[in-house]
RNA sequence: GCCCGGGUGGCGAAAUUGGUAGACGCGCGAGACUUAAAAUUUCGUGACCGUAAGGUUAUGUGGGUUCGAUUCCCACCCCGGGCACCA
């Protein structure tokens, strides 16, 4: 009698053995082709990894393991983007350090990672808020400061009078303040800013050269809003249109304003000469092209509106202007420049000195990094300035220019900061001299290929296509300009896994009380089998609902997998050999085109013709574990320990096919009268279409359907169908 | 409001370039095994009419193109993601 499948047990064996042995390390100096599988670094919350990591990090672990098998030099790792607004909020309501939330958080999410028998690379393991690492991000910020692309800007925040604090987007609920219930005011604030729209043409254009979904490039093309349009001068009113070719039909001027209003002013159309009114609205966007356009209602339908709405003339027929008759060509960009500064606690300080006498000092490199100091109190400054404002012994500090008296910086960077270049750290993740040495860069991203290099395959959530992308897209090509890093783009390739809903469609969150813990799942099914049934229960882009019940589909599955390792038998002949090779293509091109779900739906089909049969040749049976080994890791390595195998199923050659061997002689094809389907006819692939269509026409069930008609027209698509019209 | 996706049985879904809609799994029904239950296993399972053979109908709604539409076009309805200080 064979053992029972008992997945608690051979999870951890293998877990220990697979830790042991190191057998998913990253070599820096291999003789293999390398290939660099990212995943997007969890931000480490009280509450613990939840189903989307697991989806994520499954999909890009099941490609990671299918490379290795390839014969790759594989790096796949992951670390932790531990800065940002929840730790510190927690950290405010328990009165504790978030360094020590930070650790016990890591803490927590390594071990539940671990237990999903993931096959990342822990010697490589990163943490944004970790001294030795945002070291390395402060010194790309003196960079940007270097190179002018930092500076100062007013620009209003959401500000609390009561609390006296800067809050974020999230923490304005309905206008209010989020504690207090305050109404939110906007209060202009010097803040550090990126020059991202310097970036912009580049930004925009280099999407040609990588490989992303069109979804993504088109979202990525949408936000950063080029248009090329025109500046025209209505007198002292300067405008900018895409359109300026339907000049003679405006017949009014809108600037930005808070409410619809007639300013009293008139000025004059350039083109028709007549005196036109000039409007504020709130639709023209005061920091989009001049913050002013031209009103042609009869060719636009947000001026229509406004004009039916105001009374406003419409000409609706007029003459067509050439582009640049009455203003010069410019290029525009909807894409702002990227508010760097957070009033905050838990980021990475911003690492300059403001001297009375020198100005704004950047930090001396030998000083970095600004590490955050330990407090007691998160209070806001008295004009809302970051909690830090309130440590004087770490503010107060001598110029590192003319050694006078001089304050820090306590503004600090945004959580987007430390995940803008964290793929890059990974190649050398412990280098003290510089963020990566420049050779490990050129080995893991392809220095030798710029146009082409990067992350070969980089996978994350939909929600970040636009923000994170692009940021991190921007600090690659800033430090390509500075020969730093090999390559102008940092993603070769760009995949999105859809978010993982509550049961009934809702999205999961602490507040509904509906989020699912994957150790529960895990502790109940096996991990092999949360793993197999997150990539089974639908399209891997999309949004889908969990569901408990149809776990056990999965389970079920591999207990059966289990089961067939008593019928193995040696032997030569392959009882279902098309099959095996149909299931070899079809999992192998599905992985892919990260079609998980086919690809084990193949999975299951052919092991429900395994078990039909009465015995199943090893090389049957192995063939399937194999290619299930990047699905399911622990049950496969134990069987195949089982067969007597002294090396890990991991590092086998991933099974080949026979091309000659994927189709049958036979095939079915479906006969259609009149658009619908009346009869089937089996065919060999050696009859001709003249043979085919005399049988098909002989068929009693077409003959009925025919009722004597000759067919007007008979269309046949070969292996598919014969459409006959009446 | 703006930008990007999606809508197919009781449920999750599949369907190559426009070519037999519903693979695979869950659930459900009937049978086998069992003292019984669980597990396993066999068969069935979109809806409607019919004892059956068979027929009709069906991919959010309405229209169009086509021998043929889940797939292409137009209009509408509903759901999800993003909207720059959540990550």
């Amino acid at each position: 009698m064979a053992r029972e499948y008992n997945p608690k047990e051979i999870e951890t064996k293998w877990q220990t053995e697979w830790e042991k042995s190191g057998i998913y390390q990253a070599n820096n100096n291999s003789k293999k082709p390398k290939y660099y599988a990212l995943v997007e670094f969890p931000y480490p919350s009280g509450v613990g990894i939840h189903l989307g990591h697991v989806r994520a990090y499954t999909a890009m672990d099941i490609i990671a393991r299918k490379r290795w098998m390839e014969g790759f030099n594989v790096l796949y790792p992951i670390g932790w983007d531990s800065f940002g607004l929840p730790t510190e909020n927690y950290a405010i309501k328990t009165g504790r350090q978030p360094a020590e939330i930070t650790k016990e958080n890591t803490d927590n999410f390594r071990a539940q990672l671990k237990r999903l028998g993931l096959s990342f690379d822990w010697s490589r393991e990163i943490d944004t808020s970790n001294p030795k690492y945002y070291k390395w991000t402060q010194w790309i910020f003196l960079k940007f400061l270097e190179k002018g692309l930092a500076y100062k800007a007013k620009i209003p925040i959401n500000w609390c009078p009561k609390c006296k604090i800067g809050l974020a987007n999230e923490e304005v609920v309905d206008g209010g303040c989020e504690r207090c219930g305050t109404s939110v005011e906007q209060k202009e604030k010097e803040q550090w800013m990126l020059a991202i729209t310097k970036y912009a043409e580049r930004l925009e254009k280099d999407l040609d050269s990588v490989d992303y979904p069109k979804r993504v490039k088109t979202q990525q093309k949408n936000w950063i809003g080029r248009s090329e349009g025109v500046l025209i001068k209505f007198d002292d009113v300067e405008i900018f249109t895409t359109r300026p070719d339907t000049i003679f039909g405006a017949t009014f001027v809108v600037v930005n304003g808070k409410e619809d209003k007639f300013t009293g002013r008139f000025v004059t159309n350039p083109a028709t000469k007549e005196k036109i009114p000039v409007w504020e609205a709130e639709y023209v966007m005061s920091d989009y092209g001049t913050g002013a356009i031209m009103g042609v209602p009869a060719d636009d339908e947000r001026d229509m509106i406004f004009a039916k709405k105001h009374n406003l003339a419409i000409i609706k027929e007029y003459q067509r202007a050439k582009f640049e008759d009455f203003g010069k060509r410019v290029v525009k960009y909807k894409l702002r420049d990227w508010v760097f500064s957070r009033q905050r606690y838990w980021g990475e300080p911003i690492p300059v000195i403001h001297c009375d006498k020198c100005g704004v000092v950047p930090v001396p490199e030998k000083d970095l990094p600004v590490e955050l100091p330990k407090v007691d109190k998160y209070e806001p400054g008295p004009d809302g300035e970051s909690p830090l404002a309130n440590i004087t012994e770490w503010v107060n500090v001598k110029c590192p220019n003319c050694n006078e008296q001089a304050k820090r910086e306590t503004d600090v960077m945004p959580n987007w900061a430390g995940s803008s270049w964290y793929f890059l750290r990974y190649c050398d993740p412990f280098n003290d001299r510089e963020f990566a040495s420049l050779d490990k860069l050129k080995y893991w991203l392809d220095g030798d290929l710029p146009r082409h290099g990067g992350v070969d395959w980089y996978n994350g959530g939909m929600e970040h296509t636009v923000l994170h992308l692009l940021y991190s897209r921007f600090w690659n090509k800033f430090l390509y300009d500075l020969k730093l890093v090999p390559t102008s783009e940092p993603y070769k390739k760009r995949t999105s896994h859809g978010l993982i809903l509550a049961e009934g469609g809702e999205k999961m969150s602490k507040s509904k009380g509906n989020v699912i813990n994957p150790d529960t799942i895990a502790e109940r099914f096996g991990a092999d089998t949360l793993r197999l049934y997150e990539m089974f229960m639908g399209p891997f882009e999309q949004a889908i609902a969990w569901s408990e019940d149809a776990l056990v589909g999965p389970r079920r599955f591999l207990e059966k997998v289990w089961r067939l390792q008593s019928k193995v038998s040696k032997g030569l002949t392959l009882k279902s050999e098309t099959l095996m090779h149909q299931t070899i293509k079809k999992v192998s091109d599905d992985i892919e085109s990260m079609g998980f779900n086919t690809a084990v739906s193949a999975l299951m089909i052919y092991v429900n013709a395994l078990d039909k049969q009465k015995e199943i040749f090893q090389k049957e049976f192995e063939t399937l574990i194999l290619l299930l080994a990047p699905f399911a890791p622990h049950i496969t390595e134990e069987l195949w320990a089982s067969l007597g195998h002294k090396d890990s199923i991991h590092v086998q050659s991933w099974p080949t096919y026979d091309l000659k061997k994927l189709v049958k002689d036979e095939v079915n094809l479906a006969v259609q009268v009149d658009g619908k389907v009346r009869a089937n006819l089996l065919v060999t692939r050696s009859q001709s279409e003249e043979e085919i269509r005399i049988n098909v026409l002989a068929l009693s069930e077409v003959q009925k359907w025919l009722g004597g008609k000759n067919p007007k027209k008979i269309i046949m698509i070969p292996g598919k169908i014969v459409s006959i019209v009446t």
